[in-house]
DNA sequence: CCCTGATTCGC
DNA sequence: GCGAATCAGG
């Protein structure tokens, strides 16, 4: 099977934008589109040019930093480097609508997960279900409930590091060979 | 320790 | 262009 998975293609691409939008982070995004890490979903992001997403309009002044620095020549050249480091007018102090007028696809409300735990008022019956999108790698994949069901979702605790599940559910998952063996019946598990 | 994004730089 | 390594922070 030749299933290939190059380069950021343009689904992938699409896919990436919404998620990013949506406000998912960069590992789940990974993880979501498989066979990258958040790493690259951020350089892509980068590449992109949708870096920083805004969510504060007023304060959430991140100065920036240098983040590696290598070598620092201090001298008077490094002027040249700092020079060149605002690409764009920042600080307009406009919030930004971010609403695309050739949005299509969004005529109605697309009430994203965050605008519905916002106003998540006290009529939530489940209690955090955990689907297949909120889970990460740290997350306890045991399932819980008819997979064909649309209740179906995962426990979510946190797992043992290096393992699938929480401590609770490994316990069952991993029942040691040495309790088993006085229990041990004739003729089948269980 | 878990996580987040940002940046640099070798490929 | 890509993303691992790294940085810096919550």
């Amino acid at each position: 099977m030749t299933e290939t998975v190059p380069s950021w293609s343009d689904e992938r691409v699409d896919l990436l934008r919404r998620l990013w939008q949506e406000g998912l982070s960069a590992s789940r995004i990974a993880t979501q589109l498989g066979g990258v890490t958040r790493n690259a979903v951020i350089g892509k992001i980068h590449r992109l040019g949708l870096s920083g997403r805004v969510t504060k309009g007023a304060e959430g002044d991140t100065p920036r930093k240098p983040a590696r620095e290598v070598e620092a020549p201090t001298g008077p050249e490094t002027a040249a480097g700092a020079a060149s480091d605002s690409p764009a007018t920042e600080t307009t102090g406009t919030v930004i609508p971010m609403q695309s007028p050739s949005q299509a696809s969004a005529p109605e409300v697309p009430a994203t997960p965050a605008s519905v735990a916002r106003m998540e008022p006290v009529s939530l019956a489940v209690s955090s279900r955990v689907t297949i999108m909120d889970l990460r790698e740290s997350m306890c994949r045991w399932p819980l409930g008819d997979p064909t069901s649309p209740d179906f979702h995962y426990c979510g605790d946190r797992a043992i590091t290096g393992l699938p599940y929480c401590p609770q559910h490994a316990q069952i998952a991993y029942q040691p060979a040495a309790e088993r063996k006085r229990d041990r019946r004739v003729g089948g598990f269980r």
